[in-house]
DNA sequence: ATGAAAGCGCTAACAA
DNA sequence: TTGTTAGCGCTTTCAT
């Protein structure tokens, strides 16, 4: 069904060989040559199969991205970030969805090696560390979101993040204030950790209350409810917009007002806190620079196989919106007025 | 680098064309066999090499999934809902992102075609409508969220969408229903059609405003302060939920309560519209049900590629919530109390 | 139940 | 500047 190369060279009246190189545009191609070259390609439909070139080059020029989930925005942000800042401008991609699953993430990462890619991008991964590294060892691998010993990395400093948000709080006066972890993931961890050691250092340590959550906005509702009945916090810091988005619900439901009754705070800066209606105070980072920074790690890891592997840890900025301050943006106060 | 078939047929003394049938699990070979094959293979950590065998066969069971834009979570949806309903369970499929940009959905789709694909899915789409039939022609293709004649595709029924809509409306004894449209795309159109059409049909002709968007936050915003400059609407039905956001926040920053002073309605029931925090009436319809029309579209289509067209139109349901109806749902209101 | 031969469409190494 | 010869790793006839 198919035009092939062969055809191509049979019209043109030149070898098979020759066509594909002026195809590809080598310089010892004669002008005369590519012209009758193209021609031909075009008025045949010429359509080169990919399988078969990248069945016969060793190089693919195909890199595979791995998206942990489609559903988290903040991956979308992040695959267009990579997308400005490519290793290789003739590169490709193929993308997968891991639907929040590791065992689909396995697969997808499977079937990239079985389409010999040259390099895998994994934009978040709920994978153990160890599959990873694993990975890393055979092939060019960069993760994106997550830090992952002995692989190269780009990830925020969650440390700073939460310092900038506690101090915010600490700075308002706030002393009460609450935390809504994210689980088991290893950035829950460290923002948990780091919550926890900066509530000590300003010795509210009596203060310290943490609620176990898991990302999403379920969760935050729950642990409004969970916190409120149990001490009536000033300020509540989850792991992450969408769950800072629950207890927001919440929090109004029982008739609360914001910030004036409970300041919220975010981790993340996705469009979510951006939009005019929740403007959510949170910490965020440039989504373009950690496309920049992936892609960069890829080219030198591409380049020099046996380097040691890297770390980037980008630094996040506050970004003050109407969930903490009341006049920093119009909004609507049920009472305390 | 990699291990090939040969290396397997010589592990276990068989020949690389059996090893072949064994590992794809053919009946015509014997147990002790497949048992020795398999074995080998896992010893040496066999992966089959994808491209050749997809140059080596005619069909490839690969599936190409184009998804028009990562940052509307509506088609994450959509694919979950497809991924629950693939036409064959053997079948593997290829992601790809369109970045809001026709011609990279072009480029996404030659490499669909170059990588042989047996089918491509297209979930929303910028292209024009003949580039999509072109490739129709000679590609099994179906399309999701969008109606192009000739080719198969899934929609909601619009038309039905906005009834329920301005019926809603109607019932709370709304008049000056004004209108946020979604700028040139052909659903835009439908729905804009459909809101003149019943305002003329209530003999509300008088109150037909349309302020022009582009389905974005953004354009919501501007769309308020446009429409309370000239008339004061006392309801608005946006064009999807993003633009209905932007409606929100401008209207409350206008220090309006909401449905007190004004009522607004958007489209598609994204998880954004679902949030307790947004909790905005919209219609809304399966994505599951999307999902497995599309898998069954395209199953039909692959078995008999000779069949007529078909076009399956998905009945809507409306989702009242605190945008319009004040006591839906716990809410607070700034004044009108 | 098993295998030999041929070829998928392309690139790579080497001639001429 | 052009062409020839060999494969890449697999599946597919078609034998045995």
């Amino acid at each position: 069904m198919g035009v092939t190369l062969d055809d191509v060279a049979q019209r043109a009246g030149l070898s098979r060989t020759y066509v594909s190189l002026a195809l590809r545009g080598s310089s010892r191609v004669s002008e005369r040559s590519r012209t009758r070259v193209l021609e031909a390609a075009k008025e045949l439909g010429y359509r080169p199969n990919l399988n078969a070139r990248r069945l016969a080059s060793s190089r693919t020029d195909t890199i595979g991205v791995l998206i942990s989930d489609l559903h988290n925005p903040l991956y979308a942000e992040l695959l267009d970030g990579f997308d400005e800042h490519l290793p290789d401008r003739r590169d490709q991609w193929l993308l997968a969805s891991g639907f929040r699953e590791p065992s689909r993430e396995r697969a997808a990462i499977d079937s990239f090696l079985a389409l010999q890619v040259d390099a895998i991008v994994l934009l978040g991964s709920l994978l153990p560390a160890t599959s990873i590294q694993e990975l890393a060892v055979n092939t060019p691998t960069v993760v994106a979101g997550r830090q992952v010993r002995g692989v190269d990395s780009v990830v925020v400093d969650d440390v700073a993040g939460v310092k900038l948000i506690m101090e915010h709080f600490r700075s308002l006066g706030h002393s009460r204030i609450a935390h809504l972890d994210g689980g088991n993931g290893a950035r829950a961890k460290t923002r948990r950790r780091a919550y926890i050691d900066i509530m000590r250092f300003h010795g509210l340590q009596d203060h310290i209350r943490i609620c176990s959550g898991n990302y999403t906005e379920q969760s935050g509702e729950d642990a409004f409810h969970e916190l409120w009945r149990e001490g009536k916090p000033s300020a509540i810091f989850a792991a992450n917009d969408l769950s800072a988005l629950g207890i927001l619900s919440a929090a109004r439901s029982a008739g609360l007002g914001i910030p004036t009754d409970l300041a919220v705070a975010g981790f993340d800066d996705t469009a979510l806190a951006q939009s005019g209606w929740v403007s959510l105070t949170t910490v965020g980072y440039s989504r373009s620079d950690m496309g920049a920074v992936t892609g960069d790690l890829l080219k030198h890891r591409m380049s020099t196989p046996e380097s040691k592997a890297r770390s980037v840890v980008l630094q996040p900025s506050l970004k003050v919106r109407s969930t903490t301050v009341a006049d920093h943006y119009p909004r609507d106060r049920p009472k305390g007025q």
